[in-house]
DNA sequence: ACGCTAATGTACGAACCAGTACGTTAGCTA
DNA sequence: TAGCTAACGTACTGGTTCGTACATTAGCGT
């Protein structure tokens, strides 16, 4: 993510620790995306970045605490496109289902992450379990569903009485899973869930579907 | 899968083929789903037989193969208990909604094949790509499925014109995402998905969605 | 301009780990 | 029961990989 090239030196600086510091950071997301943390290697990340090895223990001390901050970056940009969800000003409909596409997009957008997440998962969430800064951060989606949701349900649209926790779970398992199981569902069934030119299809089938959850007649009460 | 402990030599037999490799499968499968595909350590998984490293070699050839023929069984088991699914005796609303809450409750106690799959995906599924066996066999659910479908769209109690594999893909992404992001879902909302204790609340609502989606008044056409 | 420290580079070590060379034996078969 | 082969064990190696000791310099502050 943001892997700009920048220009060798900006300023004309030679030593810029913050340039530095990115660029192991990103190197390190694509390296531990692409073989997984075990997979991965420090020399890899090392050697294409216009640094060395030295300074990868110099700005993070290892291996662990440097996936563990490419975890805190990756799960921040996350953060802070959920913080420009703007969805509320519409109907809960029309906001469930925009919340749902965006979602979507943005899983398409970040495979990256989605890796980061599965292989954090391999590893029974430990980093984020070490990490101070993950375990405070909330999540802003979270928060807009939760307002939507309530609106909804109080507007007698919903009639469903989910919670924000579930229904962002049910949103995101499929966009999760779409990115995430691409390769063993398109060997095995032969379908590429995460093929661009399916997105659409997939954007208005997950949207139907939370709706039709949402606002089903129910059954009883 | 099926680690039962046997007694040492079953027939009086010191050397059994079939008993050491299936050893190995067993071993072999909690190790790489414990430490993914890199983490696993040929070694450990020896130390944890009754047997020694020459052997994995010896049967298996290597890693790699390792890895595929733990993936092949794990497959199989899947594929075995889909073929047990009986379910089309059912009207096609109970048997769809039967069909999410057995896919549930499958994953959630198969938690080892699921990180299988998690681990497959890092590698982009190059094993089963690398396997004939894996390439040639379908899914039984996937054929249920269908069939269901048909029935359920042709009475005209379905009106949603799904696809039996993205309707596969909807249950599976959230019966997946429930273990395989256990740890990462839980670490940040502190939500257990995979606690047995939610496993009712969970089947209703996967089942309520799918009937929501699939049985849902069509807005034009 | 000078010195001090943050930033950087090189070269190396020690542990680890997949894979194998070589030797041995159980137990089926004729 | 003799012998043959599938099954098994030991001990080792060669390469890899995380991490670090030691040496160096850019560039900011004064």
């Amino acid at each position: 993510m943001t892997s700009v090239e920048e220009p060798l030196h900006p300023g004309g600086k030679l030593r810029d620790a913050a340039r530095t510091r990115a660029e192991i950071l990103d190197v390190a997301t694509q390296e531990f995306a692409r073989a997984g943390y075990d997979g991965a290697r420090v020399d890899e990340i090392a050697a294409r970045t216009r640094t060395t090895k030295r300074m990868i223990y110099y700005y993070f001390g290892g291996k662990q605490q440097l996936f563990t901050a490419v975890l805190e970056r990756a799960y921040g940009v996350i953060r802070e496109a959920e913080q420009r969800l703007d969805v509320e000003h519409l109907d809960p409909v029309a906001a469930i289902r925009r919340l749902a596409e965006l979602t979507l997009d943005h899983h398409e957008q970040h495979p990256d992450f989605i890796r980061l997440v599965s292989i954090e998962n391999i590893h029974g969430a430990e980093h984020i379990a070490a990490s101070e800064k993950l375990a405070r951060i909330g999540s802003p989606a979270l928060d807009v569903i939760r307002r939507i949701l309530t609106a909804g349900q109080e507007s007698g649209l919903f009639t469903a009485d989910v919670d924000a926790v579930d229904l962002h779970a049910v949103i995101s398992s499929f966009c999760f899973f779409r990115v995430a199981n691409r390769h063993t569902f398109g060997a095995l069934f032969g379908r590429d869930l995460a093929d661009p030119g399916r997105r659409e299809h997939y954007r208005t089938m997950l949207g139907d579907m939370v709706i039709a959850y949402l606002t089903a007649e129910r059954a009883d009460d």
